[in-house]
RNA sequence: GGCGGCGUGGCCGAGCGGUUAGGCAGGGGCCUGCAAAGCCCCGUACUCCGGUUCGAAUCCGGACGCCGCCUCCA
């Protein structure tokens, strides 16, 4: 049985299905203006990781995130930069990808964009006018939270508690300091659309909720996101879907912030690393064996040392590919645990790793017994146990790959010149001509390889 | 001010009533022509102060420190 967190009850739960063996899952997506940091890196590994595991599990999984196209953030930098609204996001949306293709994220099944729900949005905040839940003010329509009766249940805190510790609001024609905006009235020069109720732009909090019940449908199993949207736009976009009548997310999950000197990194702090400059200097792999090695609802620190740590700890992992010549399992196909069988040791792994994984996506746990396993695996190679270790070894890929991260021993190019590097030091080796091998070794090491002795002969790699 | 969370060995990071988490780094050994890789062994850690208990890092109370949300935020 698979069991998440969920938020609202506070309490590790069975994961919903309102379709037996299918899985509505909606993850809120990025708002595109900036490049893609570590903190969106962090909660789209989680995600996939999440859905990756459900469908290794045997699950049909929908999964929908959203692009967010058009907001004030994109507005502000298109003034600034002298271009259009359309230009930032398209340029921010195209990195997006490519930095989600560079982590080995899947793509969702659907990223619906914001500007292609305009008129549902509209068409929702029409129907709140008529049930005068929204409310006009100078510079646009909001929602009067008090029309809600459990607003709050997702902060955790009543409304009452909630307005006394809000903060001054810039708006004064708001009823409620946690009213939020439904559609703001278009200023000059700003991009538009018509509604009855006077042109303008949707409100954040708005998109996620038309978007979530138009692909997922009412009463959707899943809603994801970091900690930092359950409120205010996890909350709002409930509200809105109470204040519609429409039954909505089943169960909603929260990932923990990527930390930088015990500071959440985010884009306001300015204490941010992009993923494109991560990627430059770093397998990506790395990074998702740091964001699984720790809980998805943990912080986790991120500095060059415990990414350096995580990519030593990703070549063991690799070493163990190379020396069981494993395929390499996992990328934009996701895996399905049902295709692989397994005996002895590695049948007893994938069960414990199962467990600890259908139980609230416990990746730290299961990374754990991995790499017991890879040592376990190594010491039975040694004692020459050759086909339980390669099948336990094979078990550790495939668990892996379960989770998106692929092992890669990696066979790499080399040219003649390197090669008649190799092929001359086997000579003197087996010659004993020492002084000349260690030559030849230095040589190679030279040029950036990394040289081992094996039964077969030497081996390089890059170092 | 309200709500929530955290403080674990050199670092990262699990565990949440009794048994070695795991990784990285470090030390010793085996293997190796020497290395590398691999294997074996090693640190005996849980902010502090009380309490509950036969027994607490793990439960309760208090103190201190830190973080997050309450405003855009993944």
């Amino acid at each position: 049985m698979l069991r998440l967190y969920d938020t609202v009850h506070g309490e590790i739960r069975d994961l919903p299905m309102r379709d037996p063996g299918r899985l509505s899952m909606y993850v809120c997506g990025p708002t595109v203006y900036g490049l893609p940091h570590l903190g969106h890196g962090r909660f789209t590994l989680v995600w996939d990781v999440a859905r990756r595991w459900f469908t290794f599990r045997g699950l049909e999984v929908r999964f929908v995130s959203n692009i967010t196209d058009i907001d004030d953030k994109i507005i502000n930098l298109a003034l600034r930069e002298g271009t259009s609204e359309e230009a930032v996001a398209r340029t921010y949306e195209d990195e997006w990808w490519s930095a989600m293709a560079a982590i080995g994220v899947a793509r969702p099944d659907d990223s619906p964009h914001a500007t292609q729900y305009v008129a549902a949005m509209v068409e929702l905040i029409e129907s709140f006018l008529a049930d005068d839940v929204a409310y006009l003010t100078s510079d646009g329509l909001y929602f009067d939270t008090s029309r809600v009766a459990d607003y709050g249940l997702l902060a955790g805190q009543p409304l009452e508690s909630l307005r006394a510790g809000a903060r001054v609001e810039a708006n004064n024609e708001k009823r409620s300091p946690l009213d939020f905006a439904l559609w703001k009235f278009a200023k000059p020069n700003e991009p538009s659309w018509p509604a009855s109720f006077g042109e303008g732009r949707p409100g954040w909090h708005t998109e996620c909720v038309v978007m979530s019940l138009d692909l997922l449908g009412d009463g959707f199993d899943l809603h994801c996101g970091g900690f930092d949207l359950k409120f205010p736009h996890h909350e709002n976009e409930r509200a809105q879907a109470v204040a519609a009548h429409r039954p909505f997310a089943q169960h909603w999950g929260h990932n923990g912030f990527v930390m930088v000197d015990n500071e959440k990194m985010s884009k306001s702090l300015g204490n941010f690393t992009s993923l494109t400059d991560l990627l430059a200097r770093t397998d990506a792999r790395a990074y998702r064996l740091l964001v699984i090695r720790s809980h998805y609802r943990s912080p986790i620190e991120v500095s060059r040392v415990t990414i350096a740590d995580a990519e030593r700890a990703l070549a063991r992992l690799d070493t163990l590919a190379r020396r069981f010549d494993l395929p390499v399992l996992g990328g934009e196909k996701l895996v399905k645990g049902g295709d692989y069988h397994f005996a002895g040791e590695a049948a007893q792994l994938y069960e414990r790793v199962c467990a600890f994984l259908d139980e609230d996506l416990n990746t730290p746990l299961a990374v754990a017994e991995l790499f017991d396993a890879v040592s376990a695996a190594n010491a039975l190679a040694d004692a020459k146990h050759e086909g339980r270790a390669a099948e336990l070894a094979l078990c550790v890929t495939v668990l892996f790959a379960a989770l998106g991260l692929s092992v890669d021993g990696g066979v790499e190019e080399h040219d003649a010149e390197v090669r008649a590097l190799v092929v001359a030091r086997d000579q003197a080796r087996s010659e004993s001509r020492w002084a000349e091998a260690d030559r030849l070794r230095d040589e190679l090491v030279a040029r950036g390889w990394i040289v081992e002795d094996s039964p077969e002969g030497t081996r390089i790699r890059r170092a």
